[in-house]
DNA sequence: CAAACTCCCTGTTAGC
DNA sequence: TGCTAACAGGGAGTTT
């Protein structure tokens, strides 16, 4: 599918890992969104993959947006949120991006791509165009998005995640640590690679229960978290700001890294399954609970 | 209550 | 070389 100028791309910048869009990768996308939509009322709407929308009927989703204004766009957890206004009616569109939704504000000339999935029409002849490889992503409508989002977690960046916030939350928690990072109405936003990535900056090993960490662990995943979140968030804010979201610079240490050289301690990083994914890790810096495997 | 599996999808990759 | 099957992954839903 790749031919003339372009075919070079594909071959020397093969990436490793496509970009799954978790918390720093989502406020990217906030922040590209937000200058683009401010202000920008809605003319038209495509409907190209109708299982997008998680909500409404095709006609439905049409009928509510139309002519509405974009009066602001925000995060929560992994959901970008486009607040709506009509006159005195408030709604929101809520987009979740899954595993390859991307969205980029883009002059209605250029031609649509095939893996466009909804495209909002502005009244500035530009379009979002609401872009998904695999078809999991999903748009919901709602006139009261709390509905959803009050499900999710605590934030992990807002002042209230506090180391001993952490602390708390984790007591009695018989569940190992990972899945419970992923857990979504625990906190919210973290994903797979991140959770890799934080676990190992801490040093603590995925398999470990979270009741069993002790008082320095936590401080330490606590700031693991906040530390890479913010780092990734810096990484992904640097894009052109033109028009498409650019992936971001984040280099994972440990994700996706197995077999290859810890940054640490230089041993061999291990791959392992935990709650249905794949997880990496250091098996001398992350020491695995009492009876277990390495 | 929690852990484990199934489903939704398709590009990529391992295996024959 | 070319094909097929397995795999990856977020999260809702279902079963153990």
């Amino acid at each position: 599918m790749l031919f003339g100028q372009d075919s070079w791309k594909s071959l020397i910048s093969q990436p490793i890992l496509n970009n799954m869009p978790e918390l720093p990768e989502v406020q990217s996308s906030v922040d590209y969104l937000a200058p683009r939509l401010k202000g920008r009322s809605i003319t038209e709407c495509s409907i190209l993959w109708e299982r997008t929308l998680a909500t409404h009927s095709q006609s439905d989703f049409k009928k509510l947006i139309l002519n509405h204004t974009i009066y602001q766009v925000t995060r929560r957890g992994k959901f970008i949120v486009i607040w709506l206004k009509s006159g005195k009616h408030k709604s929101a569109i809520l987009i979740h991006l899954r595993m390859s939704g991307t969205v980029e504000v883009i002059s209605s000339k250029i031609s649509r791509d095939p893996y466009d999935r909804i495209i909002l029409s502005l009244n500035n002849n530009k379009e979002l165009r609401f872009n998904d490889v695999r078809k999991f992503g999903k748009i919901y409508l709602c006139d009261d998005p709390t509905i959803i989002l009050n499900h999710l977690g605590i934030e992990p960046l807002a002042p209230d995640f506090s180391n001993s916030k952490l602390l708390g939350m984790l007591k009695n928690k018989a569940g190992a640590i990972k899945p419970l990072l992923l857990n979504q109405r625990f906190i919210a936003g973290i994903g797979n690679i991140y959770a890799d990535e934080s676990l190992w900056l801490a040093r603590i090993h995925p398999l470990r229960t979270a009741k069993s960490l002790k008082e320095d662990e936590i401080s330490a995943l606590h700031s693991a978290i906040v530390k890479i979140l913010n780092e990734a968030i810096e990484l992904k804010g640097t894009d052109n700001g033109d028009e498409v979201v650019s992936g971001g610079l984040y280099q994972p240490k440990v994700y996706g890294r197995t077999n290859s050289a810890c940054l640490r301690c230089g041993d061999k990083l291990s791959r392992i399954v935990v709650a249905q994914r794949g997880t990496h890790f250091c098996k001398t810096c992350q020491k695995p609970p009492r009876k277990s495997k390495n």
